[in-house]
DNA sequence: TCTGGGGTCCTGAGCCGG
DNA sequence: TCTGCCGGCTCAGGACCC
């Protein structure tokens, strides 16, 4: 983009306030509203309109859930994760948007970009937000962090029309917390030394790793604020909520949290799941949407250069029951072919015939980078040794012709896909 | 209200080998 | 040789986050 030109230099930038962003050398950026904004951004007549981007595998039907919604859809109730039903009814006029997330990757990558030209220590944590470390940028940018966050903020804008918000802290908690109370488009500093006085009052959904469950816990304990976590007896703690839980909660509500701004974590596992439209029963459906979960998943790991040894499968029953069955390999593989096996066996010896499915999923763990080769089996089966190959050409021609150049025959639904009439569009098929 | 899809992290039970 | 202990690993599941 070149943008390096753009840069702040310290007389051109308004000194976002104040002395009191010294030893505050951690900014949280998060997007608002990322998907809503970028839905809006590409449809202008949406401007000031409720906008809800609504995904699942049935964005029109009852099953999805609300991803973003505009500030306009927020004035009525709707929220992220809330179902779409429940969103329709609260605020019918909101334009129902699928998600397009090759989109939204689009605009974060050149987001993600802007903060690497103010720092090399970005820490992703998703498509719309991230951590900065800007203690080794200060002097050469000329200015303190909150004027960092302020120059972010327009550039963000200027660059690629979405709004953010920036939290300016001597932490990643505290900066988090920081860029959460400044929505939408705003900007907000915590002192090193207001530390406490501005995290004792908050609730204990504040604290990063409470949800309704560990509340619950909490509030038996009597507290209901963060202050009261602060003060809580370690060992009472330890009792309620497990030994690192309790530290860790305990540290937080003290404001002690010493993690830093990590560029480049590792990814630990990478999956893919579908909740199905209507409830499958049908054994060869489940099968082949097995397959297009693992096709999926694996085409993630050779495109991102992972391997991975153990395979979890995931099954959630009708009535929301979910259970995971997992199976460690010798040795690591990003073959679908592998994965497939296993995750069949795992299927296949786990859910009782006849039984109805509301979701499947298959996730990849124990991952490895680095593309060595994939370890033969003793069985001396040619066959299974040369599906590496076999992916890796596949993969090779979908990002040369198109995802649809070369698929597997098995997940081909017509016949016409199948290439039983001379369609000229028909795929090379495999499998 | 009725619950997606992508993840991470933690806990506890069971197994195995030293 | 047997037993108990311990650490490491695997597996399943829960909780949480965005």
């Amino acid at each position: 983009m070149g943008r390096s030109a753009d840069l702040p230099r310290s007389m051109d930038v308004p000194r976002a306030s104040c002395t009191a962003d010294r030893d505050c050398h951690v900014l949280h950026v998060d997007m608002d509203a990322f998907y809503a904004s970028v839905e809006v951004r590409e449809r202008p007549e949406l401007i000031g309109r409720p906008v809800v981007v609504a995904g699942g595998s049935n964005p029109a039907g009852d099953r999805g859930v609300v991803l973003s919604a505009s500030y306009q859809a927020r004035a009525f109730g709707v929220r992220s994760a809330m179902p779409v039903a429940h969103a329709r009814r609260l605020c019918p006029q909101a334009e129902f948007i699928p998600p397009h997330f090759p989109r939204y990757a689009e605009v974060s990558r050149g987001v993600m970009a802007l903060f690497r030209e103010v720092t090399p220590l970005v820490e992703p944590l998703s498509l719309d937000e991230a951590f900065l470390d800007v203690a080794g940028s200060l002097r050469r940018l000329g200015m303190g962090p909150a004027g960092i966050g302020e120059w972010i903020r327009g550039q963000v804008y200027d660059a690629h029309r979405v709004t953010c918000s920036v939290g300016v802290g001597p932490s990643k908690f505290i900066a988090k917390l920081a860029s959460g109370l400044s929505k939408p488009d705003g900007l907000l500093v915590v002192p090193a030394d207001g530390v406490l006085e501005f995290l004792h009052p908050l609730p204990l959904s504040a604290l990063w790793g409470v949800g309704e469950r560990t509340a619950q816990a909490l509030r038996k304990l009597g507290c209901t604020t963060v202050a009261d976590v602060a003060i809580a007896p370690l060992p009472a703690l330890r009792r309620a909520l497990g030994v690192v839980c309790a530290q860790h909660l305990h540290d937080l509500a003290n404001g002690r949290d010493e993690r830093r701004v990590v560029p480049d974590m590792p990814e630990k596992s990478v999956g893919a799941e579908e909740t199905f439209a209507h409830d499958v029963v049908d054994r060869a459906v489940l099968r082949r949407e097995l397959l297009r979960l693992v096709e999926r998943c694996t085409a993630a790991m050779r495109g991102r250069d992972l391997r991975g040894r153990r395979i979890a499968l995931k099954i959630r029953y009708p009535d929301f029951t979910t259970v995971s069955r997992s199976r460690t390999l010798a040795y690591p593989t990003d073959s679908a072919h592998r994965v497939f096996a296993v995750a069949t066996e795992l299927l296949d010896s786990n859910l009782p015939r006849g039984t109805a499915v509301r979701l499947l999923g298959v996730r990849v763990e124990l991952l490895v980078r680095g593309v060595a080769g994939e370890q033969l089996t003793l069985d001396g089966d040619s066959v299974s040794a040369c599906w590496p190959d076999v992916e890796r050409a596949a993969d090779a021609a979908r990002s040369r012709f198109g995802s649809a150049a070369v698929r597997l025959a098995t997940l081909l639904e017509s016949p016409a896909d199948r290439g039983e009439t001379q369609s000229p569009e028909s795929g090379n098929q495999i499998g």
